[in-house]
RNA sequence: GGAGAGGUGGCCGAGUGGCUUAAGGCGGCGGUUUGCUAAACCGUUGUACGGUCAAAAGCUGUACCCAGGGUUCGAAUCCCUGCCUCUCCGCCA
């Protein structure tokens, strides 16, 4: 969420970054609704003030047993209006609020301004793409004929977008969960964090993906329970109404969780394969910290996330999105992209973002700089590090031999006892 | 699921309709005393949204005692609804 007198004191700025997001009327009547409420504001708390300093004389008289009756009698009708007024001015204050909430946030001056995914810019690449001597396989053939994916079980069970990983397939997910969190943990400096896999829906206002974006959540019928769509929500809900002290910050998390996503309006994208599920896992880097210091973060946090793909040797580029392309919440965006050799194309398995204070206002997370000191929003970032889905499949895909095997990354060989080749599961 | 007890400032905790602009304490900040530290003593204390101002400071207004309604000239206080926490019982990995 955007601070009220940012919106009013920037307005014109505030439009313009709107319109590089595509959004040219987002900010709808903004203007009108702000001067109204200000205007009903000064007429209720005019009244009020009087209210207050003739009720104080009320109580003076009854005090000292003197009538107050015709006082009492004056103050009624001016109560009515009160409450008149009072309401107007909370239905105006509301619908700016509508307003405020859905308003995106403002890109950072080097975000690219761009119209689609087509004007996202690579920043940098790593790895070589290997030179494949055969047909590299898609790794929804491999996986299936390895015995290690089972899609029409997972259709049985649940329903399209689903997968149940067998026996080796679901120990490299487990060990891919294991790898991240403890590079994170022993080489980046993450605390990690176990959170619930449901939240309500205040978490989910603060990190943003509440109001707007409610069609894309899973809810627990007649509750206000909702399935995390990625760890994000919890972790960064961690603090909520709370003050941290700029001493202990940045405070940097990792947490592995289930994500749960109902995918809905993507009908048709992505269907074969693990690539979009309802269901996947995810370790994901959270950090809070200072303003001044948040855009380094984010290189260190995108750098960090990188990492993972390094030891997999997995080939990968860095994009920065384009302001048309960048989610609600973020200020700026960086997606890592990795190399699927048989779909000859590089497939976003990370998105390292700062949202600024835009997710700190909504989740009222504080910090002070001293003691004394008064209380300001901090900034939040994260970024997946990574999807392990997409990055099993990665593997699968990227390690493929010419007989149908895959050859383990020795980076994870220690979390898979040392197995060097995932053979056909008997 | 059943029964009960609660929700007050950064924290603890008083407060049964108007001398409460929320007592008192802790903590924080400033000061006095002190060779230093500690102690003692004195003062001070939050957030949000308006107004004033070129702006800041300052001044000023309103709101905020879990949330939303209601009663009343006036609500932390009385009434209703909801949420949350705790204790005990039941069920349960």
């Amino acid at each position: 969420m955007l601070d009220l007198s940012f919106v009013r004191d920037n307005l014109e700025l505030v439009k313009q970054k709107m319109r590089e997001r595509g959004l040219a009327d987002v900010l709808g009547d903004f203007e009108a609704l702000d001067r109204e409420r200000r205007k009903l504001l000064g007429e209720v708390e005019s009244r009020r003030a009087r209210r207050n300093k003739v009720s104080d004389e009320i109580a003076s008289l009854k005090k000292r047993k003197q009538d107050a009756s015709q006082l009492i009698a004056e103050m009624k009708p001016l109560s009515e209006e009160i409450q008149q007024l009072d309401e107007q001015a909370k239905a105006c204050d509301e619908r700016l609020r509508e307003v405020l909430r859905i308003v995106p946030n403002v890109p950072h001056s080097s975000v690219p301004v761009g119209r689609g995914a087509e004007d996202n810019q690579e920043v940098r690449r790593w790895g070589e793409p290997r030179q494949f001597d055969f047909e590299p396989r898609a790794h929804w053939d491999l996986g299936p004929a390895l015995g290690i994916l089972d899609f029409e079980r997972a259709t049985k069970i649940a329903g399209a977008r689903f997968a149940v990983y067998a026996q080796v397939g679901a120990r490299l997910e487990r060990a891919l969960a294991n790898f991240m969190l403890d590079l994170h943990t022993r080489e980046h400096g993450y605390t990690e964090i176990l959170p619930p896999f449901i939240v309500n829906s205040a978490s989910l206002f603060g990190t943003g993906q509440l109001p707007k974006f409610q069609e894309d959540l899973f809810k627990l019928e007649g509750t206000d329970y909702w399935l995390i769509p990625t760890a994000e929500v919890p972790v960064t809900n961690l603090y909520r109404d709370e003050v941290l002290e700029a001493e202990k910050l940045p405070v940097k998390h990792c947490a592995w969780t289930a994500c749960f996503r109902s995918e809905a309006g993507s009908y048709g994208k992505d269907t074969r394969g693990i690539i979009r599920q309802h269901q996947f896992q995810k370790v994901e880097l959270v950090k809070f910290t200072v303003p001044e210091t948040s855009y380094d973060e984010l290189e260190s946090l995108t750098r960090d996330a990188e990492t993972i793909l390094q030891r997999l040797e997995l080939p990968y580029r860095v994009v920065a999105l384009c302001t048309a392309d960048l989610g609600f919440s973020s200020a700026k965006t960086y997606d890592l992209e990795v190399w699927l050799p048989a779909a000859r194309e590089y497939k976003e398995i990370s998105s390292c973002s700062n949202f600024e204070a835009f997710q700190a206002r909504r989740a009222n997370l504080r910090f002070r700089r001293s003691k004394a000191g008064k209380t300001e929003f901090l900034h939040t970032l994260n970024g997946s590090g990574l999807a392990i889905g997409r990055t099993w499949l990665a593997i699968i895909e990227n390690y493929q031999q010419a007989d149908g095997t895959v050859i383990v990354p020795p980076a994870l060989r220690p979390y898979l006892d040392g197995l060097e080749r995932i053979t056909r599961q008997t």
